[in-house]
DNA sequence: TCCTGAATCGGATAGTGTGTCCGGTAAGAT
DNA sequence: ATCTTACCGGACACACTATCCGATTCAGGA
């Protein structure tokens, strides 16, 4: 449930209130010492307004979580090596280097799990996808394709983890580049 | 902290039943529903005896993990392939599936990230051992030790838990063949 | 066996956070 | 202008945490 059009402008006003304030304090403190009452009084908000939207406050992390995978299926399908490989990292990578701070906050180790397994299904699933395509296309392979999936999927967030948690020290393309190396045989 | 030899009768005593108890619980509820107040009550004993020995849940947790990592760790070293992988994974997916009720309720999608943070880190140091030795014996990569550590244990973990929460659909053996060859080129 | 110190009990308590409720108010929609 | 809906805000019951302390029990050495 991201911010609909349909709405009473005070709804929508809340949420975006209440969206920012949960942002804004992921990157002061960690995401499980936020309070609701934290939240409502970076947002301005009245307790039971809070409640009225919102069933907990993962409900509002995930609530805004949409946003982020749309973002990173978006730049995944804006690489140029995406027709080949089963996930186009090289994107991603650059998205996740022009946001570093709120990826950071995210994902990686001191990130926030909901958010890291909401990532990796939509990685998944896509992966998913193109293992179909490529076996619809006569590409044969002995593994199954629920394990390539998950493969492709989960080692790419490791990399994409690491790479966070190291400051990144390298580019983008190094990274993409490694992850193609890296998943060659699959 | 694992349960020590040289300690009062009683200490061992009360710190062995909150083990238990905690196990105990984790195959009945998800961790994050128990409570202190459950622990005390299935390990019967007192409140101020559980925080006399533990400082939090996850205190206790923690201190069980030590057995969980060292089990890892001696089931691989039985591998017979341990000497030329950088981790030999067979004996890893065969202790899994002798304990997969207890591993599926601590790794997993549906685990703990805790222990699944832990055995992670437990691999990557491992990975990263194997790693140096075969530099120091010549190899060369043009990959990052740390990437290629992080590769290594992040994604033996990808297909470990998708092999668990799967119902592990294909026997050890198999499972070890396929982290073989999805990770040939690192 | 007896004694001493340590561990445990158990109940009280302060503190924090959650989630619900309701009458009154303010702001949107039509 | 009026009707509708969201919001306020404070109160409330509840659950859980973490600490404390006097009384009790128990382990292990003399």
């Amino acid at each position: 449930m991201t911010i609909e059009e349909g709405q009473d402008r005070r709804v929508r006003r809340t949420k975006q209130r209440l969206q920012a304030a949960l942002t804004s304090l992921i990157g002061e403190m960690s995401y499980d010492k936020i309070t609701v009452q934290d939240l409502i009084d970076r947002a301005d908000v009245g307790r039971s307004t809070f409640y009225a939207h919102y069933e907990t406050k993962d409900d509002l992390l995930i609530s805004g979580l949409d946003r982020l995978t749309v973002d990173m299926e978006l730049h995944m399908a804006d690489d140029p090596s995406a027709a080949d490989a089963i996930l186009p990292s090289l994107g991603l990578f650059r998205h996740a280097a022009e946001n570093h701070e709120r990826f950071r906050a995210l994902i990686g180790s001191r990130g926030i799990d909901l958010v890291h397994k909401a990532a990796i299904d939509a990685l998944t699933e896509r992966a998913r996808a193109a293992i179909d395509r490529r076996s619809a296309a006569g590409e044969h392979s002995s593994l199954p394709p629920d394990a390539r999936a998950a493969f492709a999927a989960g080692s790419l967030m490791v990399l994409l983890t690491w790479w966070l948690d190291n400051d990144m020290p390298y580019p983008a393309e190094t990274m993409a580049d490694m992850y193609r190396q890296l998943t060659a045989t699959a």
